[in-house]
DNA sequence: GTGAAAGCGCTAACAC
DNA sequence: GTGTTAGCGCTTTCAC
């Protein structure tokens, strides 16, 4: 025989139609729930299905549509609270709406090469959402490329929607509450962009930072301590500052991660939080509350539904002009604020 | 004009047969890497696709073989930093051979039982991971109806491979190391079995505390505080211990989340870490380094690694026998634990 | 080593 | 409202 040996056990569209005596069009309507079906043909129909355990084959109805009722999603870390909370967000509103959820974590700046090299989305997605990446030239027209709608979280790309927060404005507001507290030497722990995977969120926060801080008259030279991203990042750049001639007397973490790392650095040292040090962080991290930090809240889930929403709609409107929502965030202040101790200037006195 | 109308912009093999001066079939052949093309044959069929920017078609490859070059994983709950390692670990590993994956997080009890009610698997994946689920009977037909290898990882289901660790001899060597400093009343804070996801861990674990405290002729009654899974979990669990007319000296956590929680409520009562109180958890998780918690390190990634090599054996050798591979542990000493201060019983003396 | 052709199992015109 | 039928774009058998 030539051709193509049948496949495995299941049965297909056509047992289904001889079962409920109607034609193969008809079954393939009313499994898709058209409403030219009716009513009691549907019901012969879903009862057939049903009793022959019968579920379309993705491919065939993938080839035949030219709809792949899959999303592509593209995450740097999955293994970062953050976005696994994203990821956990959107995976839950796209597969409600019946969509597959693909998972791509780039990791790395190699994977991140190896992802844009191979661009394994090509056919296979009917949307893309990508988390926190700033893209250039060539990656964006490689996305765009795909010819599916682009969803951004955290991130901006002209011409696709996109769900995020105001990091300028919340850590300009993070900063405004250690400043409103007395403290007038003020720190920031900034995670470098490391593998270069050229995120915005750090600038955003910083200059933030930097606004709050000339907006109150204050000097913020030297008071920028740059590491990798994260808790050993944020170790690190605390035991910077502290090394300095005339260190801070308090510090704005760019995440509740590299806050956590600084305070295990002032717990070490043998520095009192907040009596001697005040550390504010940014995301309000699961751990954060464990650890009475004062941080920045952000909806992290919902920017992830948001995205799903944002996807579904752009599927169903094509044309409608891509959305930019902007959630709201909330300062909460726990145990690591307080004012300083001793006015920072002319006396700052810490003991070692 | 009858049926159905053109895919957009895509070149199609043909495309690449016409400009390459060969058939359809040997396109196929020289793309998927043929042994049967010759090396001069193929490279003039590449050079045409890349020209043309040709990239296959998922969704008819996959008709017509039968294989979808798709792996399912599937995740109680990605936003819990062990499995959100795991899943890194089979993402890469996964990605590496060309596969894609399937995300499917199941989140609570809910989400669990709509997954299992749709199956959404059927159809389209070659193979199926699953994590730290026990499955009940129907669920577990469900699984094995799917036709196609299932990868376990924390668990283990008959006839299918699995990766793990052994939890309740890891759980043993992490309460004799609280036995060896000389603790006599020791406690374990467990996670209940909360959504009802029926994670074996919990048992395992506690099984491992138990078999300990027997070994060494120590009483258990009334401490072990069972109460949710997390880090808030942990610290009701800790406040119900000290609650008790003879709290423990020390505590096994059966997660690093639940410790740190615990030593929140340490610390918010006043009890200094590990003087008053030694605690001890389980994961090395990312922020057991930074709390100076000691643990019980396991290699959560490289689960993630093995299960995706299982995946790919299973699928190249469908007829080899189930594997079941057990990953190392450690014991991690840090500054969460240490001798008691005062002796339980009547006359060891170990200096504060 | 290469080509011809028969499907894979659906969807979506189009006709009635 | 329902049936007919022409593809969707590949993979694989068989023949040479």
């Amino acid at each position: 025989m030539r051709g193509i040996r049948r496949n495995p056990g299941h049965s297909r569209m056509t047992d289904v139609a001889a079962r409920a005596g109607v034609s193969l069009a008809t079954v393939s309507r009313a499994l898709r729930g058209s409403p030219e079906v009716s009513a009691e043909t549907r019901s012969r129909v879903l009862e057939a299905a049903t009793s022959l355990s019968y579920v379309v084959s993705p491919a065939a109805s993938r080839l035949a549509s030219g709809r792949t009722a899959t999303v592509g999603v593209v995450v740097p870390f999955i293994t970062r609270w953050f976005f696994a909370e994203v990821v956990a967000g959107l995976e839950k509103g796209l597969h409600q709406a019946g969509m597959d959820v693909l998972l791509y974590n780039l990791g790395d700046a190699d994977g991140r090469s190896r992802f844009f090299d191979r661009m394994p989305l090509r056919r296979r997605v009917d949307a893309v959402v990508i988390l926190s990446l700033a893209l250039d030239g060539c990656e964006l027209d490689l996305v765009t490329g795909l010819g599916v709608p682009v969803v951004c979280v955290g991130m901006q790309v002209p011409g696709c929607s996109s769900v995020g927060i105001d990091d300028i404005d919340a850590a300009r507001r993070a900063v405004r509450h250690l400043i409103e507290l007395g403290h007038e030497r003020i720190g920031m722990l900034r995670g470098a962009v490391e593998p270069n995977l050229g995120f915005t969120v750090p600038l955003d926060r910083h200059e933030g930072y930097l606004a709050a801080m000339a907006e109150a008259g204050l000097d913020t030279a030297g008071l920028t301590a740059s590491t990798p991203w994260g808790p050993d990042g944020g170790a690190h750049a605390m035991t910077e500052l502290l090394a300095l001639p005339q260190p801070p007397t308090a510090v704005f973490a760019e995440s509740d991660e590299m806050a956590i790392g600084a305070l295990r650095t002032l717990r070490r040292a043998g520095l009192r939080v907040p009596e001697q040090m005040s550390v504010i962080g940014f995301d309000d991290h699961d751990m954060a509350d464990l650890l009475d930090l004062t941080t920045v809240w952000q909806g992290v889930h919902q920017q992830g539904a948001t995205a799903a929403e944002m996807v579904l709609s752009g599927l169903a409107h094509p044309d409608a002009p891509p959305r930019r929502v902007l959630l709201p965030t909330r300062l909460i202040v726990r145990q690591t604020t307080a004012p300083p101790r001793i006015s920072a200037r002319p006396s700052l006195n810490v003991p070692a």
